[in-house]
DNA sequence: CGATCGGATGTTATATCATAACATCTATCT
DNA sequence: AGATAGATGTTATGATATAACATCCGATCG
């Protein structure tokens, strides 16, 4: 299932074991805490990791919370779609095509050739959205 | 037609001058860069003055750029979408009522209760993908 | 074989972005 | 006067990201 277009080095393979593993966003610094002790030492090692990894298409990058998470179905459509729970912090992956079709759409009526499409939403997951009946929300998140 | 629900202090007043006036994206030490000599010398003067703007929907963050322009349309909508040229820097921002309720559709659908949804494009504006016409692409942005 | 090349990594230093924590000041309301 | 809310100042630090340069290693080719 999985289709690595070119092959990955040993780095590249740890950090998406360990993106894969978490199920959730981590920045390059939880990963390079992860990874001392490995061999790996430094930032750049990390970022260049997670930019080979983003380039295959394997990992996103989540703008809004400056962190990578695995990609749920390695594809490579330069489109991601995230639905960000600032209470619990849950990270869901969205497909939507029309979705896609449609920014696609706007993209270009407006004359601008898109190379890469970002849509991130905040707000509360189904749980924590019934859970907070009303009595305040004291975010969390992270 | 700037709707200002909230009078604006001396500094943030200063600040959303600054962006508008930019017609541009700046990020917080940009900003701070300007007002240096105007009795704000550090970052959390700042970024509490962006706060509040985003807050009133008068200026919003780029996320991808670390950055925040003046809204085009001061209206708090908790929306925005931007088409961001990685070649010039252009920063657009669109307005465009179906995508937004197909977003919100699309997050309901999901038990999704988003607060807030950015939607940013990365590509080449129209000027710049006219201009590279096959050559190739020597991106600057900022 | 030895040369060369691309890709990955190491290493050091630094740039850039953002906030914590605490003090002060002023306007307003009561 | 006392209380409150909002804005700001000030110092320090945390968190994220990259520049610049050196080295290593495996593949390819003459």
């Amino acid at each position: 299932m999985t289709v690595r277009r070119q092959p990955l080095s040993q780095t590249q393979t740890r950090v998406l074991d360990l993106l894969s593993a978490a199920g959730r966003p981590l920045s390059a610094y939880d990963l390079l805490g992860k990874l001392r002790g490995e061999g790996v030492n430094a930032p750049p090692t990390v970022y260049r990791a997670l930019e080979k990894l983003v380039r295959e298409g394997l990992v996103h990058r989540i703008e809004s919370l400056n962190a990578f998470v695995a990609c749920s179905t390695p594809h490579h459509h330069d489109m991601a779609t995230f639905a960000i729970c600032d209470q619990c912090g849950l990270v869901t992956e969205l497909t939507d095509r029309p979705l896609q079709e449609q920014l696609a759409a706007m993209s270009s009526r407006s004359g601008f050739h898109a190379t890469r499409m970002m849509v991130e939403l905040r707000g509360h997951c189904a749980a924590c959205a019934a859970k907070a009946h009303g009595h305040g929300a004291s975010d969390h998140a992270h």
